[in-house]
DNA sequence: CCAACTGTACTAAGCATCATAGTACAGATG
DNA sequence: CATCTGTACTATGATGCTTAGTACAGTTGG
């Protein structure tokens, strides 16, 4: 369910985050889905109990994550609506690196290519 | 000459390494051209020399500077190249956002048309 | 009821990175 | 020769990430 990069330089909790950020957005988790249980996650992914708790509260503060003490954790009703404001957010990031790679001598019309074809889901281009 | 934002998560001396690369491709320093001395730079930024030794140090790794002992340092004959090749690959970042942003709910139109306005430098649509 | 699960809280320790402080040495220069 | 230059080194403090271990309260199925 979830895969860590123990090598990357984003700290462990970060990447969960994250990771249950794109597993609500792409549908796979929906509000009310029961997530698996700290210590049970923690046994799965060979991680921390400390540290996916450290995820798991973080989710919760922002209303991505239901905790229940004694039940357990469950998507939040307002989980996508929340994911979908933070990353629309990323605009300025965008406009950023448009204007790093425009500076470093990336034409308009490859730019915008690129982007289609991120859009489009085009394997051809798509790295990594 | 350089701006350090002090309560930034990017290190010191990784934002002095960015904000170099970016005054080599707008054309404020050229191949050749001097770089203030670790220890004035020192005094004017109000930063340990040891952090401006150790951008320093980096950017001449990159092949961005050129340290010459006893003498200073100067801009490297490859700099722009360099730096040019290094943020031309960001091409699988902006992949990368294009995507989250399409899960977030954006539009393909949406998306192009803030690339052409941060391309043309569009300062109503720039954030910030 | 109770054993076994759940989330949560806490302390302690190890480790890495960043930044600072201070000292020192060799090369270049006017 | 004084003063600049880059460079190297040790030591220290602060912060953040992760692990380890313990503990407590709420929930649940047998």
């Amino acid at each position: 369910m979830f895969q860590i990069d123990a090598l990357s330089r984003v700290p462990v909790y970060e990447q969960l985050v994250d990771q249950m950020e794109k597993l609500v957005l792409s549908g796979l988790l929906k509000a009310g889905d029961p997530m698996p249980s700290v210590r049970s996650l923690s046994l799965d992914l060979l991680i921390n109990p400390n540290t996916i708790q450290k995820a798991y509260s973080e989710l919760d503060r922002r209303g991505i994550l239901m905790s229940v003490p004694g039940k357990g954790c469950f998507v939040a009703e307002t989980a996508t609506e929340v994911i979908r404001k933070k990353i629309r957010d990323k605009s300025s990031d965008l406009i950023e690196l448009v204007k790093d790679m425009k500076l470093a001598g990336a034409e308009l019309e490859e730019l915008l290519a690129l982007v289609r074809s991120a859009y489009e889901g085009n394997k051809e281009v798509c790295e990594r």
